[in-house]
DNA sequence: GGATTAAATGTAAGGGCTTACATTTTGTTC
DNA sequence: GAACAAAATGTAAGCCCTTACATTTAATCC
């Protein structure tokens, strides 16, 4: 009987180490780790004694180049520091860790150049499948991911004709909805405060969503003065001060988020704009800052959350192959409070 | 000439295929990709021209597999809702990027034993090296990195006598300091309102620090009431309705972060407490919302996103065996503002 | 230009797992 | 208990890179 020589190794035990010691095959104790109800109990016992014992671990490199799988999945979001996306993306990397899934994470700035590139890394990092924010993208995006077979979902916009598949609200009948109620208060001068809306599907549809209702209410809707800007409260509060410095300023400011919303009540309290009495101010999303601020900001409430949730569950049936039942739109809901009054004189 | 024959395939093409399109060997190829500068430069433009022609991209598990190495970092994180981490990790994310790794997250919600299975599966997943949070921890994690061999990097503190490595202030120093400013104002009933302090070496530091301070004055530690508490502004509240409602209410809070600070200020309003005339309230981390209450909230400034840059940087520089240089202190600042005030009489 | 050295490239051996297919064992039926 | 079917297990090919070492080509020096 011949026995293979090893040397002395402090290298991790592998497969073969294991069914050597268990006096199996190495595919069953490749069963034994992946498809344990394939292997008879007394079997497995054994194996796993041997696994224990062992300390064995599977090569992840091994294992990805024999399964062609890695269990991973990639999110190309803006930034973390957005709290809305911060909050989505822990209840994603929960769902996943709960069905077996890692969650490698990028980010973008906003950027569809940055984000394509992006892309390019998670695939090549080996992730089973995408998530992205939007849809507004990079047709050279698209084509790679279609290239590479790479499923993606679309997360934070609602659209069922959109190549990619989506789960999130209709940014557009969310804010439509509150325009409506704004406008219904007797608001006539109408101030708006956006995130840039060039590669920002999301932001566009809130500005466009306020115009409708305009138009609706027999307004012109090249009346709505908007400012767009970047992120932050410092920048909300400078277009808020842009806006008060019109010749006919606004009686309500949209803001296209609750973080530019809050620089802009900020803006009012250093200025002793009163607030809603001077200028009724609204957000969007629902942040925790909302309710912090005075008075409090009346807003549409987001369900960031759950559509973490949703969205890695459709991921997985997507990467898994299984048929994806298209998810129905979101509810996002209008919280009304202090931030937000009828105007006084018609 | 012998060729071999190949069946048609959708798949994708590997390193074979780039090189016999090129005329060169695989090792060729490879080296093109990987260390170009041992590569004539009249060869390596035919190869990639090559690559971009079959739009080669390296198979992930067999790189991994020869290279034994993913160049992925992971993060375990308590959670990315809370702002600090979701800062930190945003910054610890882009300098990965720019040096070529790319991010694993996955968080513990505090949980020393969560963070264990959580520290298994990016090990399992590949990550060449680890980022924590904090030294807390079971005993059984210290083994299983030191087993494996995985780098492992500390943030969010500072103890360079600890068993792993760390960046970091020292969140007991800061305390501290604040402290010291608080009682030099002429408060001695204080109260705290702090994350629980069981597994959280951060959170006990900050209590420890306002009672060292407090012996130095010649007080009674023991006097000092802490209600621990869940992270949230709604908890954070609470506590304070608790401290409050006490026989001899204290003159100043300690919150040992800016959520709970804020839930206190924001149960002060609701109740008609004055903050800082009838309680001065103080926070810690100096997040946005610090600044976007009313009063401002006087807070410790703790630099994120220069933590998360350099514990990538350290955290590569132990991956690819650099000597590591025991990093100092960061500096966290005391961010006087409005919601804190001397006591009127002493 | 030939000897010597350095640079560029080629050859081929792993690396450890999964899984299709082959074989053996166990269970069932009459 | 023979014949057959089903379950359990084994065999070994294949996944596609990186890299040590061998070989070829280019550069340098007298």
């Amino acid at each position: 009987m011949v026995k293979t020589v090893r040397s002395t190794r402090s290298a991790s035990p592998t497969l073969d180490d294991v069914a050597r010691k268990a006096g199996v095959s190495t595919a069953t104790v490749s069963r034994c780790l992946n498809t344990p109800d394939r292997v008879v109990e007394r079997t497995r016992l054994r194996v796993m004694d041997a696994v224990r014992a062992l300390e064995y671990t599977p090569n992840f490199g091994a294992k990805v180049m024999a399964a062609q799988r890695t269990h991973t999945i990639g999110a190309v979001i803006p930034t973390m520091e957005n709290a809305i996306f911060a909050r989505g993306l822990q209840a994603f990397q929960d769902a996943l860790h709960m069905r077996g899934y890692t969650l490698l994470v990028a980010s973008s700035s906003y950027d569809s150049k940055v984000e394509m590139e992006q892309v390019r890394v998670l695939a090549s990092r080996g992730a089973d499948g995408l998530l992205l924010i939007g849809h507004d993208r990079d047709a050279e995006t698209l084509r790679y991911l279609e290239a590479r077979n790479i499923p993606a979902l679309v997360a934070w916009a609602h659209d069922p004709d959109a190549i990619l598949p989506s789960i999130g609200f209709d940014n557009f009948a969310a804010m439509r909805s509150l325009a409506d109620v704004v406008l219904e208060l007797g608001h006539r001068k109408i101030g708006m405060i956006s995130a840039h809306t060039k590669t920002n599907d999301r932001a566009r549809a809130r500005v466009v969503a306020v115009q409708q209702s305009m138009v609706e209410k027999g307004l012109d809707p090249a009346q709505l003065t908007v400012i767009e800007t970047e992120y932050g409260v410092e920048t909300g509060a400078a277009a808020f001060q842009t806006l008060m410095g019109l010749p006919n300023p606004p009686t309500v400011i949209f803001c296209g988020n609750d973080v530019l919303a809050v620089g802009a009540l900020r803006c009012a309290n250093r200025l002793g704009i009163s607030v809603p009495d001077d200028v009724s101010i609204t957000g969007f999303d629902d942040i925790e800052l909302a309710r912090v601020v005075t008075p409090e900001l009346t807003t549409v409430h987001v369900p960031h959350r759950e559509m973490g949730k949703k969205a890695a569950e459709m991921l997985i049936d997507m990467v898994e192959g299984r048929d994806l039942v298209p998810a129905p739109a979101l509810d996002a809901t209008i919280e009304l409070r202090g931030s937000l009054t009828a105007v006084k004189d018609v």
